[in-house]
Order: structure tokens, then C-alpha cells, then sequence
RNA sequence: GCGCCCGUAGCUCAGCUGGACAGAGCAUCUCGCUUCGAACGAGAGGGUCGGGGGUUCGAAUCCUCCCGGGCGUGCCA
């Protein structure tokens, strides 16, 4: 048990004794929460309990303060009690259980953190999912690092987690795709070609068509008929598909699972779902389309499943059927999609059809990230993958790594609006704080390849040693990762992990600064095991907070 | 117009379900390497938390109204 939840559980036993005394129903007791306060000297934990309790019990809150902490029972977890104007309760941790803890991250070393058994609880995070139309660019990064990142601490905190990649390959930006590879084959084979406005344009388009262009010399692709259309559409898609894996790996990103909207096509599971929405009453015709019934059911207006035009599906229709896949067939118990935050009006009525086909909407939790623009001197542009004017992902982790890219996504919250001046970006990366960590990493690798070559062994070292301010600092630092993790698994705000993330390297820099770990006075000796300890400790927290930020823990740099 | 999101230091951003003096990095200005890595540390300056009301013992955080920006409001995805 997370010793914050230890400390809510005795003080909400002594807030119902409370209650009990003075004869109030128990069920009227508020919500508290024990936190950390901002400021050491109010202890390891607090709680604003009393002040909450004000009026519920008219009386003043350091007067209720004082009744609580009488009913706190003494325990080894806890070394002070104190209370603060205007009322607060402080708890001040036990060295002992400090002590402890620290011990523990020694021996879990990856482990620490984490629940002792799995979760037989099978959790989908679906991220990136961009349409197999082109590489990936700087816009498409967010929300891929953001969700990998949620599926590498939930996979840590034992759930049963499958990263999927959702292939929109059914829709019409694939026939826009198939066109604009055509014209391009015909470009690199001498022919006339016509590239418009509704074209991709982009090099990697380009570059896909050149691949193939040598198996379609002899053809004539002006009026392509459909078996060929398909057949070089195909090819193309999987070729991109292999780019978008190849850009992915860049990132340090991998997919379990590469879920394609053509098979719920071919499977006639989307028209299985049609049948299913038909049969419930919500689907109708109306201008030779096929329309769902959302409006009646909360959303601003009915949606078309199926179009006048081509009688195929749209984005909506293949999203219901791939969404009811997940959980009917697949039995997810949870769903964590990642969107850009231009799909925010698709939430509520996926949610509303998922309950309309007996699915609990809660289940599905759609993290939105706003869209992330490019700024320059020319004013504020847009990436448009149609126009090609994107930075390409290979091209920018080439240039600044995969490991500042990936922390300058993760430290910034999702719904901040990302107006990247890619010079900026660029030189900012070049100082990125990713290196000031991975830099505190370093420095105590090389403290424990010292003692290596000393051959100092500090397994027996006293932790009661450790009593400098950077020290303790440090160590109470260490014990809050479990708290983290907690916290980020209820929340999904990944950020936390930076912000600790600097905070801890911050602390390790300073320890560092003042504290000599390896004394060559050997009178020092059991000084400096009690240091290494920390160290080492220190070391297997940081380097496992990278690990969940998919970044290196470099022994050097 | 309506809906959702955002506005915190010169810049990029934190600030955890309201809590105890508004923070970090970069940039600017000082200072510190004969000892484990100076990609570091110590210190200084810099903010009416977009603005006005309100709720509360307490508001950057909640409510409301303005201002400014993003996104959505397709038989695109």
C-alpha cells in the first residue's frame, strides 16, 4: 500500500471516530486528500481536513485538528504529528520507514513501483493510427510519444496492455492516395502526368511511386481500370505502412497490433454493425444515404453511415464498427484512444451509439491533444500532409535525436497548443533538458564505476548515515516514485514523469555538487557505502523513469 | 453564431480532485573546477497568473461576463 493511502485510511478511521463522538452521521464526512506539501518544513504529508471540517462541526479548525491528531494512533510509519495554522494536520515520515523504502528500491531495482502481481485487466491504447498516406511528420509525434508512453507505464503497472495502430486504409483519402501514386509512376516513367490540387504532394509520395514505377513501364495508367487501381494502391499502402513502422522505430515506438479498417469491411463486421444499429431502430434513408439517428440521441445532428455518392462508408460508420470490435469481440475492458483534438466532436457520439449497442462509453477514454502548428517569421502555417509541407519525423529525429524529440513532447500537458517555431524547436533541443537528466544519470554511473575499481563493497551499508539536507532531499525524492506512478495511472498525465524527471536530476546535481561520495580516507569508509547506496538507488530511479519515457540511460555521455 | 480547449517571467512550459510565501529550463548579469564528469553548482534581476465581477476561512485552480488565440460545427478522416 502507497504510504498515502496508508495515512488517508488512519486519518478517515479517526475522522469517523471524530464524527461518532459528537454524534454526526458518518455518511456526511467530506472527501480529503493527504498531499504533499509544497513546503518540506510542513512535513512529508498533509491535510486541510480540519479546515473542511469547519462547518460541518462549527467549531475551529485547529481546535478540530487537535482532536484528530489525539485520535491517530501511534505507528512506526510515523515520526511527528503537528498541526499548523489555520488547520492542517502535518505527518512527518519515520526515518525508519524512509529507511525502508530505500532498501526496497535496492533490492526491486526495475520492480520498484510496481504492483506485486499483474492485473488481469486487458487495456487498448490506440495511438498514432494516421492514415498509411505518407510518412509521418512533426505533427503526428505528440500524439505517438504521448501515447506510447501512457501504454509503457500502464504495461508497467502490470495491466494487460496492447498498443494497436488502427490502418485507416478503407476511406477516400486512399482513392486521393491511389490517384496521386498513379500520376507520380507516371512521372518517373517519362509519361504525362497531372498532379492537382487534390493530390498528396509530399516527397515520400514521391518516393513510394518511384519503388514501384519500374513494374508499371509497359502500362497505360491514363484511364486505369479498377483490378489495376487496387493492385498499385495496395502496393503503395504497404509500402508506406513499412515507412510508418521505420519512422515509428525511429521514436522508439511498436505497435502490437496493426488493426486494419478494410478487414471490418471484409469480414462484414461493419455491415454486421449496420445490421445491429438497423435493428435498434436508429438508421434511416434519406437522399439515397444511409443515416444514423444521433441527434435524437444528444448530438448536434444526424450523421451519414453510408454516402449517396459511392455507397461507401464513411469515417463514422467503419469507427462504430471498429469501436464495438474492441470491446464485443475483443473484450477489452478499457480503450485509450489518442486523438488530435480536430476530432473532438466525434467523442460524444461515439460514445452515445457505444451505449446504444449495450457498451459501456466509460470504458472508452479518448485522450485529446491539440494540434500542434508550425510558427515562423511568415506567420503561423499548418502541417498538410495533401500539401507536403510537413517536417518529416525521420528528418527532424535525425537531426536532434529521438530522445529530446520524444521528452519535448512528453513534458508539454496535451491540451497545450503547440506553436512550434522549428528553429527554436531545433536549438531548444540542442539544450534539451532530456540531457541534464540522462547527465545526472551519467555522473552517478561513473561514481559506481569507481567504487567498482575499488572495490568497495557497500551492501551493509548504515542508511542512518545519510543526514545531510541534500541527502535526505534526495531520499525523500526517491520514496515519492511510487506515489508518481500511482498518480499518473488514475490521471494518464504522462508530463508528471518529466517534471519529476528534472526535479530528481535537479537534486542528484546538487547532492553531487556538495556531497563527496567516494572518500579515499578510509576512516570515512562508512560514509561513503551509505552514499554509494544512494547513488545506487538514485540511479535505478532515474534510469527507470526513462525507460518509461522510451529514452536511453546513457553509462557516458 | 453555437460547442470544446487554451491564455502563468523576455522565450518554452510546470503548478497533481482549491490549500500554507506563484515555480523550472532557456535567455541576461555575478561567482565557483589541483579531489567521483563544469552537459554541473551558488546567487541576482524578471510575473496586476489575459481583464472585471462572484463563491470560499483560502482561488492561477471553481462560477460568470468580457478580450485574445486554437479546433470543431462535411455524404473528409
Amino acid at each position: 500500500m502507497l504510504i498515502s493511502e496508508f495515512l488517508h485510511n488512519i486519518t478517515n478511521k479517526a475522522l469517523e471516530d471524530l464524527l461518532k463522538a459528537k454524534g454526526i452521521d458518518t455518511n456526511n464526512s467530506p472527501d480529503f486528500i493527504i498531499e504533499k506539501p509544497k513546503n518540506s518544513d510542513f512535513g512529508d504529508f498533509a491535510t486541510s481536513l480540519p479546515l473542511q471540517l469547519s462547518k460541518l462541526l462549527s467549531s475551529n479548525p485547529m481546535e478540530i485538528a487537535e482532536n484528530l491528531v489525539s485520535l491517530l494512533p501511534d505507528c512506526k510509519e510515523i515520526e511527528k504529528l503537528s498541526i499548523a495554522k489555520p488547520g492542517f494536520i502535518n505527518f512527518s515520515l519515520s526515518k525508519n520507514w524512509i529507511n525502508n523504502e530505500i532498501k526496497m528500491i535496492l533490492v526491486s531495482e526495475k520492480d520498484y513501483g510496481r504492483p506485486l502481481e499483474a492485473k488481469n485487466f486487458k487495456i487498448q491504447v490506440e495511438f498514432v493510427s494516421v492514415n498509411p498516406t505518407g510518412r509521418l511528420h512533426l505533427g503526428h509525434m505528440r500524439g505517438a510519444v504521448i501515447g506510447s508512453t501512457i501504454a509503457n507505464l500502464l504495461e508497467n503497472q502490470r495491466f494487460n496492455v496492447q498498443r494497436e495502430y488502427y490502418v485507416n486504409d478503407a476511406g477516400n483519402q486512399m482513392q486521393i492516395f491511389g490517384n496521386s501514386i498513379i500520376e507520380r509512376i507516371k512521372e518517373a516513367n517519362g509519361a504525362d502526368f497531372n498532379v492537382s490540387e487534390d493530390h498528396y504532394k509530399g516527397e515520400d509520395i514521391i518516393e513510394i511511386a518511384k519503388e514501384l514505377a519500374p513494374n508499371y513501364k509497359n502500362y497505360n495508367l491514363e484511364n486505369v481500370e479498377d483490378s489495376t487501381f487496387n493492385e498499385i494502391k495496395n502496393k503503395a499502402k504497404d509500402k508506406c505502412i513499412l515507412k510508418i513502422k521505420d519512422d515509428l522505430n525511429l521514436i522508439k515506438i511498436k505497435h502490437d497490433s496493426w488493426f486494419y479498417e478494410s478487414s471490418l469491411i471484409d469480414s462484414n463486421y461493419f455491415s454486421d454493425t449496420l445490421q445491429n444499429l438497423d435493428d435498434l431502430n436508429l438508421t434511416y434513408k434519406k437522399d439515397d444515404a444511409l443515416w444514423i439517428k444521433t441527434e435524437e440521441l444528444g448530438d448536434e445532428r444526424d450523421n451519414v453511415l453510408v454516402k449517396s455518392s459511392d455507397k461507401k462508408p464513411t469515417y463514422f460508420a467503419t469507427d462504430i464498427a471498429y469501436h464495438r470490435n474492441k470491446f464485443e469481440v475483443r473484450n477489452f475492458e478499457k480503450v485509450i484512444d489518442l486523438w488530435g483534438a480536430d476530432h473532438h466532436g466525434h467523442i460524444k457520439r461515439m460514445e452515445i451509439i457505444l451505449e446504444k449497442l449495450g457498451i459501456d462509453s466509460k470504458k472508452l477514454i479518448v485522450l485529446l491533444n491539440q494540434i500542434v502548428s508550425l510558427k515562423s517569421s511568415s506567420g503561423i502555417s499548418k502541417f498538410s500532409k495533401r500539401e507536403g509541407t510537413s517536417i518529416l519525423l525521420k528528418d527532424l529525429v535525425g537531426e536532434i535525436g529521438s530522445d529530446a524529440c520524444r521528452f519535448s513532447f512528453i513534458s508539454r500537458s496535451p491540451e497545450s497548443q503547440m506553436e512550434i517555431d522549428i528553429d527554436i524547436f531545433k536549438k531548444q533541443s540542442s539544450e534539451n533538458p532530456v540531457f541534464y537528466i540522462q547527465y545526472a544519470h551519467a555522473r552517478l554511473s561513473s561514481i559506481l564505476r569507481s567504487s567498482e575499481y575499488f572495490k568497495i563493497k557497500f551492501d551493509d551499508a548504515d542508511i542512518n548515515l545519510l543526514i545531510s539536507p541534500d541527502e535526505i532531499n534526495l531520499i525523500k525524492k526517491l520514496i515519492e516514485y511510487p506515489e508518481l506512478l500511482n498518480r499518473i495511472t488514475e490521471n494518464l498525465n504522462v508530463h508528471e514523469l518529466s517534471t519529476y524527471s528534472l526535479e530528481l536530476a535537479q537534486i542528484i546535481h546538487k547532492f553531487y555538487e556538495k556531497n563527496r561520495v567516494i572518500d579515499e580516507d578510509l576512516a570515512n569508509i562508512e560514509q561513503t557505502k551509505s552514499r554509494l547506496l544512494l547513488v545506487k538507488a538514485s540511479k535505478i530511479i532515474l534510469s527507470n523513469l526513462l525507460s518509461l519515457m522510451g529514452m536511453e540511460s546513457p553509462e557516458k555521455m
